[in-house]
DNA sequence: CAGTACACGTGACGC
DNA sequence: TGCGTCACGTGTACT
């Protein structure tokens, strides 16, 4: 009862409806202090005494509010047997039915009430920050924010995926000639220690000279990498190979 | 009518609940043939027939789904106004009420229940599609598929962000060079078109010529590039500039 | 059996 | 003005 309570109190402090009330002009302002009077009577008398004050007062605000607390609703329930199809599971029900509603008159209503606020609370809750967490929202619809929220996921799955992609294209050069350099023997690195790079810049173009020990692909790992890196090889001879 | 009805078949044909049916022993069989059983009046008889139909037969089943079909329900809405609370507001209201209230009686009513019914559906779907999607389902609890929505996102978003950032750091040189490239002049590009690279390869080490325009920072960019291959540079020698 | 979750229809409200 | 959307309470099935 005390979370119950609490949890109403902390309803009845928050403004519901948040996003479309800045924008509307007060009209649902009727909606908001029903459920407030409604969640006011809840906290501080007892759910019996609820529903003996509506009937005491005959109140149609309530009756709106809680149709089921009536007791001249018998029709509903004990009709709906005799309705033709599905008889036969529908006769099992029939007598649950009538369990469920002589025990709806004793504060059975108001627990499965608060527990659908809450789970609509919770829910809620989940779309705003389902809401504030996707940066591109068409609408503040409750079916736009999925819509975007499932656009959203999936442009994120792309570009991951393109990005790793992208990521193993990259390094493939640099792995395949890191791999290709720590395949060298010592005696080969003893050899690429000496200089090797030269390079000569004219005017309109650059050149560079590589010497370095011969290993089968790092020529076409050279180029590769250099096509990588938007270079546009134009002459490219290996000689003394 | 002619959309509604298609909806409506399209409603029919689709199982409802496929989700949760498939893990349940059959007991929801009854709502699944309840709504079906109303879809196929719904698309039979028009909906004033529809409300014949059910005066005529007094069903408590479709009583039960069509409860403001009645006509005995008067006091519901016009002892609304009695509420003291909020009367100024009210009154203002009421003979708004009251005039849908006339109105509901020729079939309105359907059209608001099958768009309420259609919401439904769109959001559901919404919903499914967004389960679909998302790898990490803990529960099929709808609160926890938008929780757990929220969660897989954060998780994307922080891989994007480590994956960007990691990006940046190892492919500084990468973009710099890139940048270098994308901001020359055309003039300079008609100049890069030409060949410029030059690899000679004897037994011990390659040499590679590159001829290209000349640009502040590019050999520097160049040589950092070389270096992050794993490249030792010994002798690099920028001519003509 | 109490709790939970969902679908449903309906009133209210905004565009 | 009608149509779309939402919150609400309730019935019902599942655990």
């Amino acid at each position: 009862m005390e979370l119950s309570q609490h949890g109403l109190l902390e309803e009845l402090l928050t403004p519901r409806r948040d996003s479309r009330t800045t924008s509307s002009n007060g009209g649902s302002l009727l909606q908001l202090m029903k459920t407030l009077a409604l969640n006011v009577l809840s906290t501080i008398i007892s759910p019996t005494l609820l529903l003996r004050r509506i009937h005491g007062a005959g109140d149609g605000f309530f009756d709106s509010i809680f149709p089921a607390a009536h007791e001249d609703y018998p029709s509903m329930v004990d009709d709906e047997d005799q309705f033709g199809l599905l008889s036969t599971d529908h006769q099992q029900h029939s007598l649950e039915e009538i369990k469920t509603k002589s025990k709806r008159l004793e504060g059975q209503p108001s627990k499965n009430l608060m527990a659908e606020r809450r789970r609509r609370k919770r829910l809620n809750d989940r779309l705003s920050m389902l809401r504030s967490i996707v940066p591109k929202i068409s609408k503040m619809d409750r079916t736009s924010i999925l819509g975007d929220t499932i656009d959203y996921m999936k442009e994120l799955l792309e570009r991951i995926k393109k990005m790793q992609e992208e990521e193993t294209k990259v390094g493939f050069n640099h792995l395949s000639l890191m791999n290709n350099m720590k395949e060298l023997k010592p005696n080969e690195m003893m050899v690429r220690s000496s200089p090797k790079f030269e390079v000569k810049r004219s005017e309109t173009d650059t050149r560079i000279d590589i010497r370095c020990a011969t290993k089968p692909g790092l020529l076409l790992s050279t180029v590769n990498t250099l096509e990588a890196l938007g270079l546009e090889i134009q002459v490219c001879d290996k000689l003394f190979q």
